[in-house]
This record gives structure tokens, sequence and C-alpha cells, in this order.
DNA sequence: ATGAAAGCGCTAACAG
DNA sequence: CTGTTAGCGCTTTCAT
């Protein structure tokens, strides 16, 4: 059943027909009317690998991440899927890993897809393992609007949308400082743009607070909570009474090590992960945990395409605040 | 640059490119150099819109799960997409929502893409809250192959790869009983096929062992730590000796409150859930877990696949064995 | 408001 | 082994 059928059926041309699969405003409502109640008759859907060929578009958008299976990752493409499939969007996952020449490779990779736009989740996209290569970002800016959830980089055609982890580290290190604890362990995961931001954002508040920023108190782990276990038990790096992660499974991590010691949360010491994922409230003690407004970017990031593919013009950084989701705190 | 530009420049005709860029085995190798040297040069990647509508398929599978946030599906995405990449397939992904009308809205519109074949991630597709409708399924399966991942109904062109939840409840609840655990709480979360079984793996235990069904050790709450957790308090069911959740989050709901009643897992209550994820060795103490074979159920769903599409017959139905994670039991 | 016809870029007989 | 050519199903001028 394809369009001629239909255009026989309806006694009309193939041009009429197609009018009406596109709603164009120049065909009578009458005819309209005629014609849809045969495709509906028929069952007609329109061939899309055609639809592609001649509209250049098949209304696609990609979405590269480097893992589906992390929580972070995962809520935000179900998100971005939410809001895209509201407009109409389909969507190709591909999920790259973290290593750098795989991240060129998915890109490249799903380009040939002819997408509409290209959607990057994490900011491992923006600088990350020391490598600082950004031209397939620009290169792939040059075919599609490329949007880097939680990433930055300065470069035409890339749209960067994401939160404060900047202040938010900055505010609630200053907070611990003014509640008395001294020695902050800050724990991380990457070098990614954003774990990047937060680490600023830790030094420059112990700086701003008269403290030394301590190389013994920066600890990068995997982001596995009995791998960070393991490694603190063996560093035997008791010396701390609050921790910053970026990533409650760090966080949980601690939260372990610190209960093997026989020192109690929140009391010796105050512990904070980052995502507010489920892993913050199946603890014990529960964590408090930085919100880091997934939904709010992923809907941003939607929107914003939109703007974009209408003809507007649109900012190319949009940072929005997190938000600290406290639980058993001691202040 | 098209087709046609590569033709000339190669100084061939676009029947030879076309059989380069397909990699037919007849074009010399000699002829072969020349034009890939070309593309190369050029930078040329077929159209893909193109190609489909000559082929009538991009290569591309369709994944619908009710929603990727959750962690379960998110990895059996992740895992299915590093497979169906590794054969040249891409991915496009659909979150469904859990109600019936949704999911075949889902099927339907994923349909329209033209996928070569349509993975359904979940037991929720098979017989779900009530409405045993799956018409849905077989009208699919009229279209393109249909895998169900962990699930199974009785259609053709539905293809079943399921992990074998019934047997390793059934087993589990003997044991629990066998080592003298006389209340066990079967905590669950869906109507879905899965959910079913596990449920009948329960109670056929339960009364193979001589143990009655009771209706008050049976609760079905959403798969949400804290609602559990409430759940349980607000009926102040504290008469059980062990608890056997379809879930993860279940198992940490019901551990929270064994341990908010003063009452000490495993010793008092023994806890068990489902799916070996995170949540299993975040809480304290971390629990047991089943592993529901996951990406094992993933490869062979892509390997059937590919043996279907080459041509070859496969079986309807494979089952694999599940295997439980043992951690502080107390046998 | 509608139709005729020329592409879109590629695949696949068919012919040599 | 290579080239010619007729589609694939739809969009889109350009007429009317």
């Amino acid at each position: 059943m394809n369009i001629y059928d239909i255009a026989e059926l309806a006694g009309v041309s193939i041009a009429t027909v197609s009018r009406v699969v596109n709603d164009s405003p120049k065909v009578s409502e009458k005819t309209k009317a005629k014609v849809r109640a045969v495709m509906e008759e028929q069952n007609y859907t329109p061939n899309v690998f055609a639809r592609g060929l001649g509209l250049n578009s098949m209304h696609t958008v990609g979405i590269v991440c480097p893992d589906v299976s992390d929580t972070y990752m995962a809520n935000a493409v179900a998100y971005l899927e939410k809001y895209l499939r509201k407009y109409g969007y389909d969507c190709i996952l591909s999920c790259s890993g973290y290593k750098y020449e795989d991240k060129v490779n998915a890109v490249q990779q799903i380009l040939q897809k002819r997408i509409d736009a290209l959607i990057l989740v994490g900011s491992n996209y923006a600088g990350d393992g020391g490598n600082l290569d950004m031209d397939y970002l620009s290169q792939a800016a040059g075919e599609v609007p490329v949007f880097l959830m939680n990433g930055y980089i300065r470069c035409p055609g890339v749209y960067c949308v994401l939160s404060d982890g900047y202040q938010i580290v900055y505010d609630m290190v200053s907070e611990l400082i003014e509640s008395g604890r001294k020695r902050i362990l800050f724990l991380y995961d990457s070098d990614s743009y954003s774990a990047k931001e937060k680490k600023r954002g830790y030094e420059e508040a112990l700086r701003d607070n008269g403290l030394p920023v301590l190389e013994e108190l920066e600890v990068f782990e995997q982001n596995k909570i009995l791998k960070v276990l393991d490694t603190l038990l063996k560093r035997k790096q008791e010396d701390f009474d609050a921790v910053l992660a970026t990533d409650d499974g760090l966080a949980v991590g601690a939260l372990k090590y610190v209960k093997m010691m026989g020192r109690s949360v929140p009391q010796d010491v105050e512990i904070i992960g980052f995502n507010d994922s489920e892993l913050a409230v199946c603890c014990d003690p529960e964590l408090s945990s930085v919100d880091s407004r997934g939904e709010l970017l992923c809907r941003t990031i939607v929107e914003s395409m939109r703007q974009l593919l209408a003809g507007h013009s649109i900012r190319h950084k949009k940072v929005v605040p997190c938000r600290l989701v406290k639980r058993n705190t001691t202040n």
C-alpha cells in the first residue's frame, strides 16, 4: 500500500495525498477528509525511508552517552526520550564507552544516520582523560546541532546545558566549614568537565575560608561502592570529618568505611553525595545528596533544540542551579 | 557528494560503486581499491535513506521498554545496544510507560520506522495489569520478528528469552524452610509474567514443604524503598522470619523496616532480593540477591535475532537458569 | 486547490 | 567483472 494506491482509491493525485500527509494548508478540507478516510481504511503508513529521502530527515535525534547502565545517564536518556517523543522525534541511542577514540567513533557513526540533532550526555564528552581534542565535536556541529548535557566547550554549533556543580560545591563546603568541619574529603571519579568544576568549587571554598587544600584529601576512585571502601581501607585515611562525593556511589563507599571504623554519621563525619539517586536513600543512615537537575536539563535541551530547528537562535550556554536534598544532617 | 560523483571520480559506474559499498564479491580487488580510495578521499558516506529505500531496511532494531530509568531495564538496554552495535545494528529506543494503551501505542509507532526486529524489554509486555489482550504483539510479529526479554507468550513470530524465576524462587523458598524459616514474606510489585512465575514458585514451594500460603505474607507494593517501608510500618506486619522480594528495591525497604523494628538481619530475618543491583551492596548489611542473568538474556536475544534474520529458524522459547549471589546468610 | 513530472541517492535485475 | 537502467515511495516545483 503506497501513495499511488491511496491516490487512486481517493481519486486524487499523489501530490495531493502527499500534501494531506504533511497537512499542507493548500488542500481543501473536503479533499483532506476524503483522502484521510481512505488512508484510515487502508491502514496506510507513509514509507519513512522514501520520506527521509525526500525531506532529508527522518525526524530523529541521536543520543550518545558513555554507558546507559549508569543511573545518571539512564535517567537522562529516559527524560530526553520522553520530551523528544512528545514532539514527535525518535531517538537512536548509542553507548560509546569512556575511551576517547570510542567516543569519537560513536559520534561519527551516529552522524551517518542523518539525524536532525545530536545530544551528548554527560560531561565526559567535554574534555575527559587528558585528551582535549574536541575537533570531532566541532566537526559534528558542522553537520547538525550538537547539545552537550552537563558539559561545556566553547565551539560554534555546540550548545551546552549544564548544572552549576561549582557553585553548589562551593556553598556546601563553605557551610561545612562554618559548621566546624576542618578536614573535608573530596571523592571523585572522573576528569570530566563537571568533575573538574566541582573540584574547583571545593578548592576555592577551602581557600576562601582559610583552609589548605590537602592532596591527601582528594581521592580519585572508580565509582563502585566496594572499590571506594577498599581504597579507603588501604589508605587507612580516617582523618576526615566530612566527605563530599561527586556521585552517590562514592558517598556510600565512604559511608561504609566510616561505619566500619566505628565512627558515626553524621555526628563524626558528615557525608554528602551527588545526583540524589536511590543509593542515597538505600543506605543507612540515608545521605544528603545534590539534585543535579537532570530532568530540567533534559527539558531545556529538548526545548532549545526545537527553537533552533525552528529557525530561532539560542544561547550557547545555559546554566541551572543545583540544589541540596538534606537528610540526617547535623545542622 | 553522492554515488554519481564517486563513480565519476573513480572512473566506474554507479553500480560498481554500490557493489563496493556493499562489499560484493563480484568486483575485482583492484577496482575495489580504486573506488575505496576515492571514497576515503572524498569522505563519502552513502545516504542511509536512499539505501533504506532500496533495501527496505536501515539495519535498525527497535527496543521498547516501560522505563529506562529503571536499573534492570537500563542494564538490559545497555547490553542489547552493545551486542546489536557489534553486529552493525542501530537501536531506536522507545519508553512506553506501564499502561496498556501506551504500550500498544509505542509498539505500533516504532513499527512504522521499518525496523528489522523489535525487542520488548521486561515481562510487562506479556500480560500485565489484567489486560491479556496480546493482539498487538501478534500483529507486530506479523511485520517483524518480535523478541520478548523475560516474558512469555505463545504466539508465532514472538520469540521469548527468559530467566527461570519460578525455579530459583522455588529452590530458595525450599532452602529457607529447610533451614528453619516458617513465615516467609513475599514482596512483589507487578502482575507481569515474571512476577507471577516467581509467585508461583513461592507458593508451590510452600505447599510442597507442607506450609500454608498465607495471604498476609504476600504483599504487593510499588518498587520504591520508602514506599515499602511505609507500607510495612502501617501494616505492623512483623511476624515473618524471611523475606523474598522480586526486586532489590523492595528488599531494601523490608530491610529498613526490620532494622527499625530492632530485629537483626540475617539472624532474625533473612532477606533476599532480585536482580543483584547496586542496591543490594549499598545497604547495611548487604543482601543476597538473585542474578537474573540480564547480560546472558541480551546476548541470547541478539544472537537469536541474527540467526533468524539470516534465514535460520530458532526456538520460540529459551529459558536460562538464575543464580543466587549470597551475602551475609546464616547458612 | 490540484495534477504532472522531475528528482532524491541507492539497489538490483539484466545484459554483456 | 562491469555497465545500463528501471525502480523504491515520497516531496516539490511548475503549471493550470
